[in-house]
DNA sequence: AAAACTTAATTAAACGTTTGTTTGAATTAA
DNA sequence: TTAATTCAAACAAACGTTTAATTAAGTTTT
């Protein structure tokens, strides 16, 4: 097995699926993408579909790691943790975007129910992390008694409001068409803060 | 033309494409779930591109005007303008939830460069409107100087994340798989309720 | 009011492409 | 030599769209 070549196709799918859907994307398109022959997509993965499920297995980097030990950290309080989690979080979605658009895509979708699965099971352990530790601040009482779901809905939305719709975004923020603030580390700042600001504003007593 | 005909399709074809996208959508299918025949699809709307186009037109109702004579109460105070139009911005959204997964489906995807710039002009100034009320009331002192763009992608990313995701919104929510909460009265009044008080405690000085 | 005519609506069948996938021969690597 | 890789070509199935024939509805003429 070409480990380097199926990289290169994982990759190429990866832009593709984000931009035009897995529907919208051609095995032809992406094979040319990739720079490999049509044939090696199935040669390698078996299929199309096998191709999806191959990449969010990848893909999905272990972020439960990083979060635990924000989690666990005992220099921190609770609120340190929350604006440490939120700046991983913030960070980690921007340097991803085409990987977490597929798989916000297709969380969309109610096709492909094993794949659906397999995301819901990688994604859930993370706001899970989140969860315990405003629980945790709730039962301290350095938390208001907020409701824990639907602030972690606010978190999650917040970035991917800003993600989703590179259009919609700009118009927002009164950028020009062409600009990509996915990049600029001044947005990405500016996201991370106001959800920062956010949350403390909401949760602390 | 049949009017009540074309109905049946756009009804059908909306449905379709919040559930499987655009191009996971055949026509054929389409037909099918509007109980008429394939060639009507192409009689009544050109092609199943005009259709999307044509839908977008139709179904994106002037909610405009209701946020506008919001905006304009005099008997309301700042804070209760933006009460008033979370309200109804996530009522409106439970209830046509199939169409705005379409909308927001198209927005993620850079294709159709004709029917984002539809769907961008048609969404933009509600989100106008909305920060409108959140200068006044930062130029009045009762609001604090928040970021208002990444503001309003608080409040419409909130709403968004428990929308588009059936599956993920019962997980964190500890509701069963196949319950739907998006009818559920108490349900919307929860999302109203937590909206409300983030806006409130994020910008009320 | 009936018949003749005209337009609109509906249909099954077929159109040419494109789709994901497979094949079998050619090439490369071990 | 053997096995793994690469490739152009072909596969059947599904796609969006069009066609030409038929039915329904509406209008005009007798």
């Amino acid at each position: 097995m070409n480990a380097e070549k199926k990289e290169q196709i994982m990759n190429a799918a990866v832009e593709l699926f984000a931009v035009k859907g897995f529907e919208g994307t051609s095995v032809r398109e992406l094979a040319s993408k990739a720079g490999v022959n049509l044939a090696m997509i199935n040669y390698y993965f078996g299929s199309k579909e096998k191709l999806f499920e191959n990449i969010v297995e990848c893909k999905a980097v272990n972020t439960r790691e990083e979060l635990e030990e924000i989690a666990k950290d005992k220099e921190l309080d609770e609120i340190g943790k929350i604006d440490k989690m939120v700046d991983n979080y913030v960070r980690r979605l921007f340097c991803n975007r085409y990987f977490h658009r597929v798989i916000h895509h297709e969380l969309m979708l109610n096709q492909r129910e094993e794949l659906q699965n397999i995301i819901v099971t990688k994604l859930f352990p993370n706001s899970n992390i989140i969860k315990g530790v405003l629980e945790d601040g709730i039962k301290k009482g350095v938390f208001k008694k907020v409701d824990i779901e639907l602030t972690i809905a606010s978190l999650v939305g917040t970035v991917n409001q800003v993600l989703l719709s590179k259009k919609f975004c700009n118009k927002m923020m009164s950028k020009p068409e062409n600009y990509v603030p996915y990049d600029d580390e001044k947005f990405i700042k500016r996201v991370s803060d106001h959800i920062k600001s956010l949350m403390r504003s909401h949760i602390l007593k």
